[in-house]
DNA sequence: TATGAATGAGATTTCATTCAT
DNA sequence: GATGAATGAAATCTCATTCAT
């Protein structure tokens, strides 16, 4: 039994606690005692190992952003066109947020509003994936398959906005009805607000005057 | 000196004390003590008005959503159109929200993740803008002005959301830059997104065969 | 019952337990629960009036040292000659020191080992009373009472360390005995070791033999 | 490697840690987690050999004051004369502490005042080397070499308190200056005061007048 | 012998809140 | 109506200390 190994085994324990007593609490109203309770260990322990409560609060983010990021980060060098590769980001965004509604309640409730999380390691991962996001948006920009003179800012804001909006009424009413995936719906809207208009849809026709009459050929 | 106007008088100094300090401190870390200092009265006199801390805190957006609800409820009975009405709801929450930043500040920051708040004569307000929104919404399908498979909750999400994110990252950015009216922006691409499709441009072509050859016509 | 006498009688309570329970058990190992225990009070309005553990400590010389420096420099100007000063000031410390065991203990066991101590408004008025006997001491050294090769900053510590070792052991031994006012003796020694040496004292005789009979005079 | 060996090793090893971190932080503020670091072992370790954090403490004095009092017991017989006695006592005093200013400092600001210090084995050791004085002073005064109305307490705590408090000033001041051997201009003064005074040297006059003339005899 | 890991046991400190005046 | 004064009730955090390995 390698001591290493038995060091690790109190992390997940603690922060799934945490994750919990966060979730139903609150950050403000969870107490360490709880947590430790929870977690089966002693609140010495769990400062040992996250030194604040708030570094345990902070600790949390981290691996998921990381693991979310790596992922998403793996796959976009493969999705071609910048409206797909929106699309993977979006659906990153919600199911990573559907997946572990413990850990969205966590970030959207407590989390994103605490100032000293700016500070933090998981805010980094947080913000590039935002970035990510952004380049996305401005490549589509720059290829010609967005509009010209849509605010990237703007955009992003659209659709970050829109999916914290959505899981936060999720949050609130207790997640009472199951979430559907609503990156199609989104996507839908979203493009055409976003994409460029095709070329006004030029009619060509052919016409042959034949002894039989004209024979006409419209295509759009 | 009537006392009811002296009472009257130390409500809006509290709020306003209270609306610097929860702003610049958050709720939890706001303490009574330092409200009562700003406000010039003492500690006492707080609870005498409000109760308690959350009864300052919830007594806060009250007055100014049904002051702003007042407005768009006067107001929008005398705008036509779906999209339009909507643009008048888009343009109140913006220009509450930028001529308000202490305010605005407080909601996306402080009130909107307080459980408690829900049950709250300001929270109803703040709903009833909501389900406004909602409404103008479904009346935009229903007239045919949106999309008919437009979700008009995912449709007020895209609204509430964007506007909220846009507000969220000024306000965390300690708000550097003056932020400008995006409304217009952001309709667009929304009404882009969400507006009903003309028919597909039908060409009509009158065709008219005369002596001299074929006379072609078309519109679009 | 004017509120500040109201108040201001909750702090010599406070200030009694704290020189009792600092006393007993020293300053680490007193807790403030049993100072306000003592004191009848309840922990917070300690901390309402002293701010924190180590201000209620250096609360405590502050007043009472204030209290001597101002009789000592009420008096010393009306005492003569750098033994007679020296003697008033080993006096002063003395009796203070006796008259008010608790605060000496104090004062000795706990006071002056906590280098905080040193940027206090009490340690300022202990420094005062200390530069008093430096400037004493030099005073006998320039008006040729105490002997010119003095180091007034050795004579100094001869006399305080001296004061400050017997009472530390009359501490240390629980104050069996009664302490006798050892000024005397002290200065005793101190002065035959500080007092400038008279002059050989020459005998000179001159005689003069005369009709009469020798006469004598004696000049010392 | 015999363990022994290395056991022996590790035990200078933790004392002059402990020395550096009592030292520097005093013993309440200073940790055995702290001691161990810089010590490189184990907290475990420091308990295996300590016992206890104030065990630790007390394990420090022991070995040098036996060492210095050995060294004292071993010259003293060789001296003559208790003021060349005392005089001995004193500069061994004043070289151990200034050749180990670690050691004087934890011994003046943290071991003095420790009231369990005083059921330690290293205590009896202070005490015998302070025993040792007193019996020098005794010695003195029975010798007829100090005045016979000294009080022997008095006159050590003359010695030891000034040595006391030239070194805690050191100590306080964070030793910016090299400290001076002061042996010399303490005894110088502390012996003229303690120095039992040579007869009055009277001066008889016997003066007959004869005849031939007068006679003088004159007796210091 | 040595230690990594875990914790028991409190102490300080902070405020929201109350109440007599 | 207004408040100065007092406090109840916790919560965070820190270490000395233990023990299985």
């Amino acid at each position: 039994m390698e001591p290493k190994l038995k060091r690790r085994a109190k992390v997940p324990q603690i922060i799934d606690a945490a994750l919990k007593v966060f979730g139903e609490k609150g950050y403000y109203d969870a107490t360490i005692s709880e947590i430790a309770r929870k977690a089966k260990v002693s609140e010495a322990t769990v400062y040992e190992y996250f030194g604040s409560k708030e570094g345990l609060l902070f600790a949390i983010p981290e691996e998921i952003t990381r693991n979310a990021l790596g992922l998403l980060e793996t796959l976009l060098p493969y999705v071609r066109g910048a409206e797909n590769r929106l699309r993977a980001l979006v659906h990153g965004y919600v199911s990573l947020y559907r997946d572990n509604p413990r850990y969205s309640s966590l970030v959207l409730l407590n989390l994103k509003h605490n100032r000293n999380f700016m500070d933090t390691e998981g805010y980094r991962l947080v913000q590039r994936a935002a970035r990510l996001m952004l380049e996305v948006i401005r490549e589509g920009i720059e290829s010609g398959e967005f509009r010209p003179d849509l605010d990237p800012y703007l955009a992003r804001s659209m659709v970050l906005g829109t999916i914290e909006h959505v899981f936060f009424r999720w949050h609130l009413t207790d997640r009472r009805e199951e979430l559907q995936d609503f990156t199609d719906s989104l996507m839908e809207v979203l493009m055409r607000g976003m994409r460029r208009e095709p070329e006004p849809a030029a009619v060509q026709l052919n016409i042959a005057l034949t002894p039989d009459g004209p024979r006409l050929q419209g295509q759009p």
